[in-house]
DNA sequence: ACGAATTTTCAGAAATTTCTGAAAATTGTA
DNA sequence: TACAATTTTCAGAAATTTCTGAAAATTCGT
């Protein structure tokens, strides 16, 4: 379990990145590791590999685990549990998507719904939400569309992805077809 | 500069999620209030209104600034600075969008280039250049596409988030039409 | 050029997050 | 059931990030 230097960069890199992805620099190097490896390890593999404690890659294994980020693998004979990243790069990043709009919308849609609906007092609150009820309007739009974008099958997001400029042609279609039926 | 309860809750809220968008409590904080608050604000009054020490206020500003998320205003007669939030909600929401686009996806892309111009050594490191690739492809294909979203205006912007699930039917026309062409 | 107003800086303090390692809990086998 | 292998937990240590406040720097009017 010595690491290439590249595969070591590659982790270093994915540990100092991991914090601005969500989770900390322990486990994203785990999840690094997963990733380039192709055969499952285990947490004592982990822990030697990246120099860190049992305890720790037990505590990030629970917390790829709840991103649902890696697989769980057992081998005949051997009892400990060996894991894996779980599924192709594609459903990687779908899945960091998906927990990362949880994650950062979420929570904001429900705080904001619940002020609007209170009534307000004087001029300088009744000012502060039309600011809020903006930002509501973005924000629920913004999550409908990652909605939308999560429910296309690969073969579709692909074509989307790939249509870079191309999109704004795609949507003139759309909107003169659209204004074409009234 | 007493904050109403409304004011106060979404302060504190945006203070919390700050560390998810990419910085701090207090840079969230300053960041929310300058958003509903429509005047101008000095300051001394962000330092005042969020009970932080001035210096932190200057740092937070300095960060906002490096976002381009604030404006910097001078009122007649008054040598402070004054603040507001850079532009519509709309502006802001691209700003973030972009930004966080530079600091999570470049640098990896950038790794990712140099270690795939080296030939791999052995059997495991082709693998793992295998694997890096994929990685690569998706991100680059995310980050094109992302850039493609920030130059949409935002009339077409709002066109494409309000298709929704209609955008699998708008791909189908465009895939149809695509091979028609051949 | 001087001085008052204002902003910035930054060393150390405080708060928060992450990590370790030993003990407790769990799991599977004989 | 007993026990060895394995995983999980968690209190405290270590590392990191954020914050304060006083001093330094800057800016502007006179």
């Amino acid at each position: 379990m010595n690491l290439s230097s590249q595969t070591q960069a590659f982790v270093l890199h994915f540990g100092e990145m991991g914090s601005r992805w969500g989770f900390n620099r322990t486990v994203g190097q785990m999840f690094a590791l997963l990733t380039v490896h192709s055969e499952p390890l285990n947490a004592d593999q982990l822990a030697r590999a990246l120099k860190i404690s049992r305890g720790n890659v037990s505590m990030g294994l629970k917390e790829l685990q709840a991103w649902r980020l890696v697989e769980l693998h057992h081998l005949p004979g051997d009892r400990k549990d060996y894991f894996t990243a779980a599924g192709s790069i594609w459903d990687l990043a779908r899945t960091v998507f998906e927990e990362r709009r949880k994650r950062e919308l979420d929570p904001t849609l429900t705080l904001l719904r619940q002020l609007l609906l209170n009534d307000p007092q004087d001029e300088q609150e009744a000012g502060a939400q039309e600011r809020m009820q903006e930002v509501y309007d973005l924000l629920e739009l913004l999550d409908r569309f990652a909605n939308a974008l999560s429910r296309l099958d690969q073969k579709d997001l692909l074509k989307l992805m790939r249509l870079g400029s191309g999109i704004s042609k795609l949507l003139e279609l759309k909107g003169k077809s659209g204004s074409r039926k009234r």
